[in-house]
RNA sequence: GCCGGCGUGGUGGAAUUGGUCAGACACAGCAGACUUAAAAUCUGCCGGGGUACGCCCUGUACGGGUUCGAGUCCCGUCGCCGGCACCA
């Protein structure tokens, strides 16, 4: 109907942006390669939103750009399509999630023509396809033959709301990052992947990535990484038990007056005295009722005496030994010696329980009496001795002293002698776990085991057994108990051994969305490749990628996974880079119009409008607010912009200018109704029109 | 609180990476032309102050500094954005 439509029409008819790779006909090898790859959507129900085409349209004036530079260059498209929402839908609707998920594909499809991207369509890949899956699978049994994937029965963030398990990347405040349900810890059979294992290259990796810094920052404090020592203290009375701690300071040793536990520590129920028991009991037990959140809510120091005594290492000095909440069971040890002369925390539970503090590193505060008023948490010079030149006590018995030294010559110092005495070493600790890798879900990809039906360990299924395909199910919905829908389907579940004949149960357990996106972008290379993820050849030829561009709300996940992934793939021989991503670019946020908001009594309340002086600051709709003058409650209402007038530095109700507005474009969404549906505009004003306003409003982020 | 990033016209953003002229290219705005009028189109103006219209002074958040030379480098202050948050 007009030249848009023409155009592309031609295209797909004579397939004007194929782009053959090395090995393929009409491949000229003497053209440079360009990788130019778009975040691949999850081709949700709602249809293509105006955020897409931002990212998208960037990624293709560079694609069509390069192209005319003489490059070669991959410029494809494809489908994350596992994912809950179809789950969901076939959960109220009893509709397959194929179904669903096939429809809202066919429907992005159109849309992204229709805007005219020069992608090579025929290396279209889609997450659910039978052929992405065997591969998808084969690499996980790559990571199990590393030893980088295991069986755990740890506890595990599980949501009840969700009836699913998520991964700590996917809690938020203890609440789900999808629909903010609660999360309680509970403990079950998981698959783990064993990421720690490569923290170190995943973050040293990042120095070299052309990326973000407000990215790398993510992942470099996600990752955690924090360089220190490992403490052993003998416990007093219990020969056979040795207290590790984990500290960054092993230079304040001296410094240390008592050391605590977290209540989960397995030697808690060790140490503790019978006079102490009761009290430490039901610590232990107030701590286990506390939510994540409650946790994080009220910060004060609470805590108990185990009636336990440790000896300081250097100095042989007894120590008390405490257990308290404000130490986490999952960092470290688990345990630490404190210092409260030099560690913020320590200082406010010694304060609070009247333990003594002792300053080891000159440089604090103190009031007019000499106490210390707040801990030095900086590096500093050590002193032995008090003011009056008087051996410090703990100090003067030790067998090393540092009086004199600077932070860095004292860590050494105190490394050297705990590692001549077995009491100590250097460690460096990590904020990263493991990454939960099993869903209890119907979409998505079965983990590829068995379990002997007899018993015994669970072993992987052979690369010729590969794709584990999904069954028919009557009712999509999590059994509720932790199981997957697949466990009620004893048909599926119990099977055969390939290689042994023997009677085995599957796996019940699905991979996380994730899976797929960890290695799209080498599929894309190589889409239709039956023998191999992807031809080394062709991989070589087009890795890594030269342009990355999508939403910073990727950053920790599905950006560190990916890079696992790789890092993993490149071990195995699979992949020629140690990095999948060279230069990535962060698209900002379309937000909706900008809407007004003033403030009116609710409804029981005498009508009206409340002016300036009076009202809250927030204007969140759906949230009562109060009058700060006669406590009455208030509601935020949207005004048309045409009832309202500029004053001063902001807006006020052009019949009531003492009443303020504010003004502000929320981030579009059903509920707010301020969605703006991209095939509207390309009815209306052109595929052009679009694409060029939404890089002319938005450019893309540069941190 | 800690970590990271960023502050250039009414707006989006340029400035060959320390180099001759900051504000390219656009959007919006103002004025003019065309029109009965409007839209579209075309022309001109468009950081601030001054101007005898030739130009002159000043200006890249603010205050210092390094340099022959600073939007760019260093120190401090303020502001904004993002992330983390009892991680020992």
């Amino acid at each position: 109907d007009d030249i848009e439509t023409r155009w592309q029409a031609y295209w797909d008819a004579h397939e004007t942006f194929r782009q053959p790779g090395p090995g393929d006909p009409g491949f000229d090898a003497a053209k440079p390669g360009f990788y130019a790859l778009d975040m691949f959507p999850y081709p949700s129900g709602a249809g293509l939103h105006v955020g897409h085409p931002e990212g998208y349209t960037a990624t293709d004036i560079v694609a069509r750009y390069k192209r005319m530079r003489g490059f070669n260059v991959l410029h494809p498209m494809g489908w994350d399509a596992f994912g809950l929402p179809a789950e969901q839908y076939a959960i109220k609707t009893g509709t397959h999630p194929r179904v669903t998920t096939d429809a809202n594909i066919t429907t992005f499809r159109r849309q992204l023509k229709r805007l005219g991207f020069s992608y090579d369509w025929a290396r279209e890949v889609d997450t659910t396809d039978p052929d992405y899956v065997l591969w998808t699978q084969w690499i996980f049994l790559k990571l199990y033959e590393r030893g980088l994937a295991y069986e755990s029965f740890a506890p595990v963030n599980w949501c009840p709301a969700l009836g699913a398990v998520l991964s700590n990347e996917e809690v938020v405040d203890g609440r789900s990052e999808i629909g903010g349900h609660p999360v309680e810890q509970r403990p079950m059979r998981q698959w783990m992947l064993r990421i720690t294992a490569y923290a170190d290259r995943l973050l040293d990796g990042l120095d070299d990535l052309d990326w973000p810094a407000s990215v790398k920052e993510m992942q470099r404090n996600w990752i955690g990484r924090s360089v220190g020592a490992e403490v052993d203290f003998r416990l007093v009375g219990h020969a056979e038990a040795t207290l590790r701690v984990f500290t960054t300071r092993p230079d304040t040793l001296f410094g240390a007056t008592y050391a605590v536990l977290a209540p989960e520590h397995p030697l808690v129920a060790t140490v503790t005295t019978p006079e102490q028991a009761a009290a430490v009991e039901g610590y232990v037990a107030a701590t286990v009722r506390k939510t994540e959140r409650d946790r994080m809510e009220d910060r004060s120091k609470t805590g108990v005496w185990t009636g336990a005594h440790a000896v300081n290492p250097v100095s042989g000095e007894k120590l008390p030994v405490w257990i308290a909440d404000y130490v986490l069971a999952g960092y470290g040890t688990g345990a630490i010696m404190a210092v409260p002369a030099h560690d913020a925390r320590d200082f406010e539970f010694a304060t609070a329980f009247g333990l003594p503090i002792r300053e080891v590193v000159a440089g604090g505060k103190t009031d007019a009496d000499g106490a210390l008023i707040e801990p030095y948490t900086g590096d500093g010079l050590h002193v032995n001795s008090d003011a009056s030149g008087r051996a410090v006590p703990g100090i003067a018995e030790a067998g090393v002293s540092l009086n004199g030294l600077d932070t860095a010559a004292a860590k050494t110092a105190v490394l050297a002698y705990l590692e001549s005495n077995g009491a100590g070493r250097a460690q460096t600790t990590t904020k990263l776990r493991d990454w939960l890798f099993s869903r209890q879900r119907y979409w998505g990809e079965p983990i590829p085991v068995v379990h002997p039906a007899a018993g015994g360990a669970p072993r992987p299924l052979p690369a010729s057994a590969l794709p584990v395909l999904l069954p028919e199910v009557e009712s999509y919905a999590p059994a509720g108990t932790g199981e997957s829908p697949l466990a009620a389907i004893p048909e599926w579940v119990e099977a055969v051994d390939p290689e042994t004949g023997e009677a085995v149960l599957r796996e019940t357990n699905t991979m996380p969305q994730w899976a797929g996106s960890c290695w799209y972008y080498l599929r894309f290379i190589d889409p239709t490749n039956t023998g191999a993820p992807v031809d080394p050849e062709k991989e070589r030829y087009w890795m890594p990628v030269d342009l990355y561009v999508g939403g910073a709300e990727h950053a920790v996940l599905h950006l560190l996974y990916a890079r696992f992934w790789h890092k993993v793939l490149f071990d195995a021989g699979v992949v020629s880079t140690d990095e999948p991503f060279r230069k990535l670019v962060n698209q900002g946020m379309i937000l909706g119009e900008v809407e007004y908001t003033a403030f009116r009594y609710a409804a029981d309340e005498p009508f009206g409008y409340v002016s300036a002086e009076h009202a809250a600051e927030s204007d969140e709709e759906d949230v009562a607010y109060t009058d700060t003058r006669d406590g009455a409650e208030l509601v935020a209402v949207r005004v048309p912009e045409s009832d309202v007038e500029k004053r001063g530095d902001g807006f006020v109700l052009r019949e009531h200018p003492n009443v303020r507005v504010t003004s502000r474009a929320h981030k579009m969404s059903k509920s707010r109704g301020n969605v703006v549906n991209p095939d509207d505009i390309v009815a209306e004003y052109g595929a052009d029109s679009l694409r060029l306003y939404e890089m002319f409003m938005g450019p893309l982020e540069q941190v």
